[in-house]
DNA sequence: CGCAACGTTGAAAATCGTCAATCGACGTGG
DNA sequence: CCACGTCGATTGACGATTTTCAACGTTGCG
């Protein structure tokens, strides 16, 4: 009887995982540690060698500017890699934050590199992850460069829903999200009072409802044809391993 | 009598290098071809498995959105890497476009790969330029989303400053920059009309003059301290491999 | 109960974009 | 050589978007 990680869900949508290595997998999870929400499991310019994999609750990845403004980079939803950059060894510059308790396995850098030497194609679904997301950060810089405030809301929500389906947390009817509007703000490069009217002008139109801790698609064809989501730069379903 | 390329400083910042390892990136200079000025060298969502290594010239990478808009995603110089997603091998969703006529050296996914498992040091150092990229679109998406647009173009050109010195292209008076108000605009998520708002105030406020492809800078220490610009996301100077 | 955090709303102000016009530099065709 | 068109830079006026400030409601929790 195994119980199937995020992780695992994941990295099983791009290649199909053998015993053996949905067993290293489960081994990475042993190191169990949980966090309290708000408090920073890794502060801006700490520097660490090992990483977490998230195994439940969310977290945001930032950065802080001197003026005390906050920018969000990432949402980490469970499954996701944090705190390892991706190739190299060097310090963070980011900090993170749990939104939620959450509960992550610690990995040794060392560890998982042994693992990646006597599992490639693990190692390369890993790359896989980590490839996209940089596309991720790319599409988000693409998002609060060139859309504006609603349409930014609306493919915030629509690419959530792309990640959470992927590892079985939500569908195109909806998903649970403990993310504040104050943290939509910091994500978006938005101010908290216009992330509310943006909401508010979301739900009046029809599109989605986003209340209390819950996203709900009321029209998911014409949110994505609002927001111009085209979800190509998450479909990397690449060179896919049997 | 050797020519040192500008890939060759760059990773020559970060380790030094043999003379063995000069040669192979020396041979990665061989199939050398130019592209003019505006005619993409990539397109946006073309597969494409092997990278260039622009020698000559500037570039840039970007997305375009279906209303027509476009970010820049990053610019490209002299020893930068282009079009190599940096482990996976996927389909690219970044379209290049040659800002000046370039010169660029091919490089074939293949042999790369070749060239890295013969020179692991090499391929660290490789890796180390492609995390220093990925903390620049990090830092590029907390600009977007957290400086105003005056203080973005002042980081703009002190993040420009670093990347250029590091291949002996800039000193901390000025540097050669090509680049039009436009492309300006695209890569800093604003209007070309205001981009020269903000130029002729930086320029008023004797911080840095940009006219006629020229950055000069009148008051580094005082625009470093405008634009909160601090380098540390650019400084991996990591596991210096001797 | 009372506090704290989050959500909601309105009004005013700042920032930034759009439109429109002008100017200079440059290259091309006549 | 000159006329012309294009591209980029520049500026002003106006308008749209977004922020800030302020106030109030709601909820959960010690």
């Amino acid at each position: 009887m195994r119980s199937i990680s995020p992780l695992a869900i994941k990295l099983g949508a791009f290649a199909a995982l053998s015993c053996n290595e949905l067993n290293v997998l489960d081994r990475l999870h042993q190191r169990r540690r949980t966090f309290v929400s708000g408090k920073d499991l890794l502060h801006q310019g700490q520097s660490r060698s090992n990483a977490y994999v998230l195994a439940k609750g969310w977290a945001v990845s930032y950065k802080l500017l001197a003026d005390g403004s906050r920018q969000i980079v990432n949402i980490k939803v469970p499954g996701d890699i944090m705190g390892m950059r991706s190739n190299s060894l060097r310090v963070s510059d980011l900090g993170i934050e749990p939104v939620t308790d959450i509960e992550v396995s610690e990995v040794l850098a060392l560890d998982l590199l042994e693992d990646f030497r006597e599992n490639p194609r693990l190692a390369t679904a890993v790359q896989w992850a980590a490839s996209r997301d940089n596309a991720m950060v790319v599409e988000h810089l693409v998002s609060i460069g060139r859309r504006d405030a609603t349409r930014r809301v609306a493919h915030f929500f629509l690419e959530l829903e792309a990640r959470l389906r992927l590892v079985g947390l939500g569908t195109s009817s909806g998903y649970f999200c403990p993310l504040t509007q104050y943290i939509l703000a910091d994500a978006l490069g938005l101010s908290a009072v216009h992330v509310n009217r943006c909401l508010r002008k979301l739900r009046q139109d029809g599109l989605v409802t986003f209340r209390g801790e819950s996203v709900v698609f009321d029209d998911h064809d014409g949110l994505v044809e609002f927001a111009q989501f085209d979800p190509a730069y998450l479909d990397h379903t690449g060179p896919l391993l049997h």
